[in-house]
DNA sequence: TTGGCCTTGTGAAATTCTTCACAAGGTACA
DNA sequence: TGTACCTTGTGAAGAATTTCACAAGGCCAA
């Protein structure tokens, strides 16, 4: 298959998103044309999107939203569940942790790690905070497909070299820090200094 | 000014925060290959982004760390003090308002809001929570530049709208839902369903 | 069954972004 | 001062992504 883009990764993220509200309000049909509204792109985008993965809709009508919001979850490998671990008991992992729309889109959080002799062993929505040394170790048992690494900026490039070497392929890094990986591992990384600096950027610049 | 691609000022803020260590290091001159490097592009990449707004290097040489830096942060509009208001005190925010990172790059914690009266007065890191029913009459005096919206999906429309009314012209988005503003309003959006959707995308369809 | 209407799927064109490749300019050292 | 060696800045080429535009297919009503 065709190597897929990144940007077009996240516009299906997107418009699953935007059949599944559609769904609870039990609407059975949408258009290349109304997607594209809700998520401010064009029809033609969304029909090439579509169109690198099959023919889903029907001329005339549009997409059927169950099937079509079914072929994205395919797509996208959402009819597995995900083993996350989360590296990091501070007030991002936190977040994260309690953050409702993960196990509805089968990210099941399998552990919790800290390195802080303080946090360990308390529990944390029905985990145990767990010690990083362990991660290893664990990670030979419980096959965790996932980390996210929500430390402190120091820790986080010896955190993944851990990670790293324990398997697992895809890393999501909250840690405002380039990681180096090898290439079959993959990284998201959110970064908040970077996305507010596009702020001020956007400020500083705009037209007046 | 020619329009400059949002991926290009990711990769700015990038850079200068490669530059930061390095001047922390006390190192004086960068070329744009080490600076390639340590961001995962290309040397051309570094020169022709940094080309778009001058001409900063030394042939032969390289670029002045001091120099440079001071420079980008320039572009970036980082000189000014940039005052933020969060609005909603959940994890996330609390996870923001400590943010170290923050201060030191000019952003200024303004004030933080939320509607739950169990927190409304409660302090956080020296900041009063704030009934977010106020925040339309307190931008009026206190002139927040960007706002940073950390509540639960459902409230986030509204809230935005308050926003919007209140003359701030740029969010940054934590609430997994897509925003409707005016074209003069700047948002970037941080989707953790999104970015975790991706990963997902890639452990199903990577080469095996 | 026919005709009007609507929306998809998709080559081709346009645009945007990245990489190439090299002249120009500057350093450093003999 | 001259020479060998670097690294920048940048047109031009190339690649990737988005937009255009329209034929093809399917629904619906008469």
């Amino acid at each position: 298959m065709k190597r897929i883009a990144e940007s077009t990764v996240r516009r299906l993220s997107l418009y699953l998103s935007f059949l599944e509200q559609r769904e609870r309000d039990r609407v059975n049909t949408i258009s290349s044309d109304e997607l594209a509204h809700l998520g401010g792109t064009t029809s033609a985008q969304v029909r090439k999107d579509l169109s690198l993965f099959g023919s889903f809709g029907k001329r005339g009508l549009g997409y059927s939203i169950p099937e079509l919001s079914g072929k994205l979850r395919e797509i996208l490998g959402l009819e597995k569940q995900w083993r996350v671990c989360i590296v990091g008991a501070g007030k991002i992992g936190a977040a994260l942790a309690r953050y409702r729309g993960f196990a509805e889109r089968g990210f099941v959080i399998a552990a919790v790690y800290d390195s802080d002799p303080a946090k360990l062993g308390k529990k944390w929505e029905s985990q145990a905070i767990r010690d990083v040394a362990n991660l290893a170790k664990d990670a030979l048992s419980e096959r965790f497909d996932i980390a996210v690494v929500a430390t402190p900026p120091e820790s986080a490039a010896e955190v993944v070299k851990v990670i790293v070497e324990a398997g697992i392929k895809a890393i999501l890094n909250f840690a405002p820090t380039q990681l180096t990986v090898p290439s079959d591992v993959t990284v998201r990384a959110v970064n908040m200094a970077i996305e507010l600096e596009g702020l001020s950027f956007a400020l500083t610049n705009r037209a007046r």
